[in-house]
DNA sequence: CAGAAGTTTCAGAAATTACTGAAAGTTTAT
DNA sequence: ATAAACTTTCAGTAATTTCTGAAACTTCTG
């Protein structure tokens, strides 16, 4: 498993994205050394090329599985458990968006429905409370949003961004398309 | 600067989700007590509430200032500087996804564009390039798209995001309706 | 210009997060 | 049942990130 120097770098720099994409380094570099390698790659393969522990490894592979990007893949005839991307590049980008929702957006969501249970004590919690509901209402609309555009499916969601500022002018015209639909306020 | 119990909570759990959001506790926690304050608060007042040193908070503040999620506010006749949110609660969202975009796509858009300038030197590193190359169409679409996003404004980005559903009928009706945009394949 | 009122910087300490590697665990083959 | 081939766990260490607080800086006032 050696690395050509494109793929070296772009595996280090995905090293260095992954804090920011919401996991550390090596399992930034794990993903993509696994999505740019068309064949399988076993866990010691994988150590070897990014100079590694094998144990860190192990716990890498752990989290991307958890993330749902990369699963295994048995080779017939090894004894080694092999790995490869969940998915296409679509389907992996879609994990990490809702992953990131599940643990960015989700529990916010929980802890503001609580908040907004309780009566506001004073002057000061009821305006507190007020900005709270707008968050809430906001996080909502994004989260359902965020799971529309997932149950569109690739191909509309391609048509969706291509059609770019068209999305616009469409919305003018709206109403006359959907009249069941009512309008926003 | 005493804050209420709920005012409490919300801004400990904004602290603990900050390092989630791309920042660090400090400064979800200041971000918070900023938001929820209607009146503007001074620095001395944000360290005391939080319980953190006056260097600490300064720092913060200048990171979310450079966020651009917090500006400053002159009191007429007082010497100290306050702070208020530079915005309403959709602005401030805006703000985080345009920063964040900032920090987490352009880089890698950026190298993938450098990467895929050279020739492969092989079989292996043409495949590897295949999949980069998807890579960058895909982060390139998702920056058009969000570009095009905050265009849109608020009032129709939200009635788009109440449309829900609808979306995927619309776009099945696109054609008809703007018979300029060439379809996609 | 001195000094009071405030802000920022930054070296070092504290806290957090990531990594190693040896030991324990699992599975398959014989 | 034993051994070989492999994986996982986790205590301790290393690396990184965050925070403090004292010193330096800035601005305003008399």
């Amino acid at each position: 498993m050696k690395m050509t120097p494109l793929i070296t770098s772009a595996v280090m720099h995905f090293g260095e994205m992954g804090s920011r994409w919401g996991f550390n380094r090596t399992v930034g570099q794990i993903l993509a050394l696994i999505v740019l390698n068309e064949e399988p790659i076993s866990a010691q393969e994988i150590a070897d090329a990014l100079n590694i522990s094998r144990g860190n490894t192990s716990m890498g592979l752990k989290e991307l599985q958890s993330w749902r990007l990369v699963k295994q893949h048995l080779v017939p005839g090894e004894r080694k458990e092999f790995f490869i991307p969940a998915g296409d590049i679509w389907t992996l980008a879609n994990r990490v968006f809702e992953e990131r929702r599940k643990r960015e957006i989700d529990p916010t969501m929980s802890l503001l429905r609580d908040l907004l249970l309780d009566a506001p004590a004073n002057e000061k919690e009821a305006n507190a409370q007020h900005k709270l509901n707008e968050i809430h209402d906001l996080l909502e609309s994004i989260t359902a949003w965020s799971q529309e555009l997932q149950n569109l499916g690739p191909e509309k969601l391609n048509t969706l961004m291509k059609l770019g500022s068209g999305v616009g002018r469409m919305l003018e015209l709206k109403d006359k398309l959907l009249p069941g639909k009512n309008s926003v306020n």
